[in-house]
DNA sequence: CACAGATATCTCGATGTCAAGATAATGGAC
DNA sequence: GTCCATTATCTTGACATCGAGATATCTGTG
């Protein structure tokens, strides 16, 4: 039971480790044999490697006194480029969350001067968030600590494997992305 | 500005869409060009898919009247096997939630009748939790139908490429479940 | 056999998130 | 121009999670 075996890649014919999900995976076929449980060899890595990298990235933010969460809005402000203001609409799109986490979020981060909340000149409805210059210095900081972890976590890959990734991933999510979803 | 590039696949000549960490990075290339921002090519993707599986799980077991923290921990227990139990710490290394978070799950699984604690006959700070008839039968029903929709979501790639894409992500997950992590 | 450190679980307070609904403004049909 | 469906944002209440600390038990050392 749970016999230890080995992965081969095959193009670098490099061994890899098991993981939880292999050990996951044989539970279930041994449990359910009746069952195709092929798609938990990828979702459910996806979402297990998803919530490393959550607690990862906790930690390298920690050094520069920010939160995940408050990252994810910095940063979607400072890509969005001079004079680095977008929509709470926009926000939602990019973060993934719904909108009243996000006026809570906008709320917490003008409390902490690194964004703040200007009148849409063309729809009274709305409302632009900008990011402040010190909001701008901390998102830039971050990211630098981000990059440098994320590159260390990914030295597991060769470029061309890393690459390949990148569009295999792409696929899955290029449907939730671009249909309303 | 954000112009519309299509990426190609270089194994299957198939056109893909672009999708949401195409343009970001693409933002991050024209904000930061002093930056090499290739690792969010694989680990924001890795983010992004997880948070939309989220939603989309959420949405399949709501048909069976259970939560996806529900379904997390039911469906350990049922892939332990006959007697069906585990202890909380067991538990949360497959989880990966914190002890308090475990406990108050457990707690609520039980008030509902899905699980039942059981003093440790062999420890006694420690606990056991055993799944019930219902149960299992909950997980069992809940378990097909994330299957059916997982095999939805990755009906875009083929056989071949499900395989490589998990044997890659296979490679990053293994250092994070292995090493203390 | 006594002790110290490790381990297993639980308690508690703070907090972030979600879902649903409220409010306000827009824009196209007629 | 008026109306209605749509859109944009905010409000609220319930709830799940985390982190730190408390308690009880185990285990190896001397």
């Amino acid at each position: 039971m749970d016999v230890k075996r080995l992965h081969v890649d095959t193009t670098t014919t490099l061994i890899t480790m098991e993981d939880e999900v292999d050990r996951l995976v044989a539970a279930w076929r041994r449990e359910r044999p009746d069952l195709d449980v092929e798609p938990l060899e990828v979702l459910s890595r996806v979402s297990r490697l998803a919530r490393h990298l959550d607690r990862a990235r906790r930690l390298a933010f920690s050094e520069h006194g920010l939160e995940p969460w408050e990252f994810d809005v910095l940063t979607a402000l400072r890509r969005a480029g001079t004079p680095y203001q977008l929509s709470p609409g926009q926000l939602l799109t990019q973060t993934l969350v719904t909108s009243g986490t996000m006026t809570n979020r906008i709320d917490r981060l003008a409390k902490k001067g690194l964004v703040e909340r200007l009148p849409d000149p063309s729809d009274r409805r709305g409302v632009l968030v900008r990011l402040t210059d010190e909001g701008r210095d901390r998102a830039d900081q971050a990211l630098a600590g981000l990059l440098d972890q994320e590159r260390a976590i990914l030295a597991e890959l060769s470029r061309a494997q890393r690459s390949e990734l990148a569009a295999l991933l792409r696929q899955l999510t290029a449907p939730f992305d671009n249909i309303p979803g």
